[in-house]
RNA sequence: GGCGCCUUGGCGGAGUGGUUACGCAGAGCUCUGCAAAAGCUCGUACACCAGUUCGAUUCUGGUAGGCGCCUCCA
């Protein structure tokens, strides 16, 4: 499949070091507050990568991380620390709660239908790989050590910043915000923080160096390399981590490993809200909690996902968010055909159904053109829901939603039937319709409609579909 | 100040050197007992100014506007 290369900076075909496996690490969420719909656009995303490659026949071995301790309010390595910070604020101790927004995030992964990752890894449960990491990058002579900890010396690894292009005599940095002085250059980062003398922290480990707590790129660095080696395939992220934290992670692991730390690098671009990007200061955060409160469902979202590349800038608005409803209704439609077949239909389609999931991932090869793709499911479900299925088309109907579940994600194939009760409902109005009954056709179509079910009488006889699909 | 990206019809959003993507919303029509979240059709979109070209929304240069990063942040 082809794919966009931050390397490169260009679309590449993906080159795997040992096939069919494919190994991907995916920047997790810092586990301190509500994830919001920018978090969930990205991990969508990643989602739809990892369904592409398994669909291509490919073994995938995803790593996503937990970001539990380390992650500062600032990643010059000034402030709080975010999961001390949470803990303040709600009056619980960081472990308390790290583990209740992970349990959160997990429960809205699966709401949202991504895939369970291979190792969903915790930062904190790995405080022993991340000093070995840094004992090695001592050995080798990239670090020193001042008054709060242990850090990276940027300057010995000359390649520092080629791959965000980042112009480092050129950058402002210390502009916005105060550098520490003791550092030697702007650019340096924290492997190791010392906890303050005068504070116990709720988080804190022994290490050579005194007690403290692990810098935050560290512990991607030494998570990815555990479980997927000194190179793997595909490294993902957010496009904001290009700059400093995937720049910190290469200088890293590529000091310590001389090798490279990965082929290939996906970051999703953001989603912008009121024409602005999502975050804390602006407190603008949506999350899947309002999205569903407002009606909406967790595949509504992701439909409304899929409407946009993951390279470009996207917009939310819950006016576009309606629009991917109403879209997902029409697929959703045409899924539960499946339970209306007809002994003939009225015409044909113009495609093979078992061509529709190829034709689908071929798209998705296409650096995961998913606009194209609902382009195409368009015309699929529009001829569908106007010839009908055929019985004799049933089997090769539901391998063809499974094909587009697996892709998609939209859990075409998990739709209900309607029960007995409605079932009898449907006839009942055919039968009234039939003798002309009019007002009582009328009557128990509204009833109907009171369940979530819509009827339009085709040529070949009523057809149903919710009207609301949770 | 430095670096980078973007600008498509009311909204979202693909794509292409010459031929209507697609969806939502809107308008008209059709089917229908009436309907439909059904079907069909429509709006004659590609920021602006130059250049290259037989021909540019698509390439090049510039102008304007927006956004992102260099704080937090997916």
């Amino acid at each position: 499949m082809n794919l966009y290369n931050t390397l490169t900076r260009k679309v590449d075909e993906i080159k795997l070091l040992n096939p069919p496996t494919v190994t991907v690490y995916t920047c997790g969420p810092t586990v301190y507050d509500h994830a919001h719909i920018g978090h969930w656009f990205t991990y969508i995303r990643m989602d739809t990568l990892i369904r592409t490659l398994k669909a291509n026949g490919l073994k995938t071995n995803w790593v996503m991380n937990i970001t539990d301790v380390g992650h500062l309010t600032s990643d010059a390595d000034e402030g709080e620390d975010k999961l001390e910070k949470g803990a303040k604020r709600e009056g619980k101790t960081a472990w308390e709660v790290a583990a209740y927004y992970t349990d959160e995030f997990i429960e809205s992964m699966n709401e949202l239908n991504i895939l369970e990752p291979d190792h969903i890894v915790k930062a904190t449960d790995h405080i022993n790989d991340q000093v070995d990491l840094i004992k090695v990058l001592e050995q080798k002579g990239f670090t020193y050590v001042i008054s709060d900890g242990v850090y990276y010396d940027t300057s010995k690894f000359p390649r520092y910043g080629d791959f965000a292009k980042l112009d480092i005599d050129e950058q402002q940095a210390g502009k916005r915000v105060e550098l520490n002085p003791e550092k030697k250059n702007p650019t340096d980062f924290a492997l190791w923080k010392l906890s303050p003398k005068d504070s116990k922290r709720d988080m804190e480990w022994d290490s050579p160096w005194g007690k403290g707590f692990p810098g935050w790129h560290i512990e991607c660095s030494a998570m990815s390399m555990k479980y997927l080696g000194d190179t793997l395939d595909i490294h993902c992220g957010g496009i904001d981590h290009i700059p400093v934290h995937h720049t910190n992670e290469i200088a890293q692991s590529e000091a310590a490993s001389g090798k490279p730390f990965a082929n290939h690098w996906m970051h999703s671009n953001h989603v912008m809200v009121d024409n602005q990007k999502i975050s804390k200061s602006l407190d603008n955060g949506i999350t899947l909690e309002d999205v569903k409160a407002k009606g909406y469902t967790p595949l509504d979202l992701r439909l409304h996902v899929l409407e946009s590349n993951y390279r470009s800038q996207s917009k939310f608005s819950w006016e576009s968010l309606a629009s991917a409803k109403q879209r997902l209704l029409e697929i959703q439609a045409m899924a539960v055909l499946r339970y209306q077949a007809k002994p003939e239909s009225s015409d044909y389609v113009s495609f093979a159904l078992s061509d529709v999931p190829k034709e689908v991932l071929n798209m998705l090869n296409n650096d995961l053109n998913t606009p194209s793709v609902l382009a195409y499911l368009s015309d699929v479900v529009t001829q569908l829901l106007t010839v009908g299925i055929e019985g004799d088309m049933v089997d090769h109907f539901e391998d063809m939603l499974a094909g587009l579940d697996e892709l998609l994600g939209l859990k075409l194939l998990e739709i209900k039937d309607i029960d007995s009760d409605i079932r009898e409902l449907v006839a009942k109005r055919e039968e009234a319709r039939l003798n002309k009954d009019w007002e009582e056709a009328d009557k128990l179509r509204q009833a109907l409609l009171d369940k979530n079910v819509a009827i339009e009488d085709k040529a070949t006889g009523p057809q149903w579909r919710w009207v609301a699909v949770r």
